[in-house]
DNA sequence: CCCACACCTGCAACACGTTCTACGTTCGCG
DNA sequence: CGCGAACGTAGAACGTGTTGCAGGTGTGGG
């Protein structure tokens, strides 16, 4: 028996967002289209809309996995640096090259993070806070947090530096290589050093 | 006669607009349906889609006519502040807390602006560039360019921190008016003082 | 055993963005 | 004048997100 009722729940569930993000890596955000992820992930429409009650949350709940395994794939491999600017810099440098590897899944995360549908925010919370706990991780590495009195503040003006820029790119307005280095190092530079 | 064949037109692209602007502060985004802007205007729904080819292309043309009426009355009101970092967050909280009094109308457009649509670039460009030029203006007040080497990069920086700011509350994320006046007047201290 | 319930399926139906069709009106130009 | 281009109207039609419904199926409690 490959597993209880719950498990096999568990599974569809892996299989919806796994269909989701298959279908936005061909196509993007248009392409993932809600008869189509139940298609292929062999499951009835309905059964979607029972874990997933629109397709933003479905995209919200892929995002919010991939940021969870970004988290833990940093605390096992943690980012070069010896000072929290450069440190600061690498991880979200190397982070966007990631993103920009697959951009029509970028593109259609991001698009779902500007939802205006109230049931999103819980999922938007969530990513919000595992990004900036990343952020947090990496300048306070070995936890003597009192070195910087604002700790948060100036992770959030770093994440909003960061997400402006993923943005920016996302949206068309300019090519995310030729600014994310710069801006966000004189960012980091700033605040930090 | 009130007017030719072109001024007619015209007319009627501006009561589109107007039409445009009034539903999405009655309901946001959701509620600029294309029906509803064509029958306010009084205006059949293919002359609309004459006009402005998508839903997200309308509003990104209102977005550009309010952002080029916001450059317009600060060169004719301009702002108060010796230095340009004190400038900048005049400017940039005063049209925050503007924008904050019409919640609906800014989020419908900021979602605009995250069209995912190819043909809403210029549009984007169009806003982007203003919004861009305000700042510059702002910092810049005197003219003497030469104060700050990289101007355009600093011009990017601000904006960037206020857009994501803008979308972070958009998505209500957090609310504009905690973070918007601390985190830009100290990025704005940080890269012009 | 048998029922209630939670979950799934297949499918019809609805809403709204968008496109298309068929037709009339006005303007400029030969 | 007469014609073509540009523009306008009314409204049907299509695609996709979302909802609703009428059964099936397996599980756990009485």
């Amino acid at each position: 028996m490959t597993g209880t009722r719950a498990a096999e729940t568990a599974a569809r569930k892996e299989r919806l967002i796994a269909a989701a993000t298959e279908l936005a890596a061909e196509g993007g955000y248009d392409a993932v289209q809600m008869r189509d992820v139940a298609a292929r992930a062999e499951v009835a429409l309905g059964t979607l809309y029972r874990h997933y009650a629109s397709k933003d949350q479905l995209l919200l709940a892929a995002m919010a996995l991939q940021a969870a395994t970004l988290r833990e794939r940093l605390v096992q491999r943690p980012p070069n640096g010896t000072t929290p600017a450069e440190r600061v810099s690498n991880v979200l440098q190397r982070a966007s090259r990631s993103l920009e590897r697959s951009p029509l899944v970028t593109r259609a995360m991001l698009a779902a993070m500007s939802s205006s549908e109230e049931a999103t925010l819980p999922l938007k919370h969530e990513i919000d806070s595992t990004l900036r706990a990343i952020i947090a991780d990496v300048v306070d590495a070995d936890g003597h947090c009192t070195t910087y009195a604002d700790l948060d503040g100036i992770v959030r003006v770093l994440g909003s530096v960061w997400f402006a820029e993923l943005t920016y790119w996302s949206n068309g307005l300019y090519p995310l290589s030729s600014s994310m280095g710069d801006n966000l190092a004189s960012a980091a530079e700033l605040l930090l050093g």
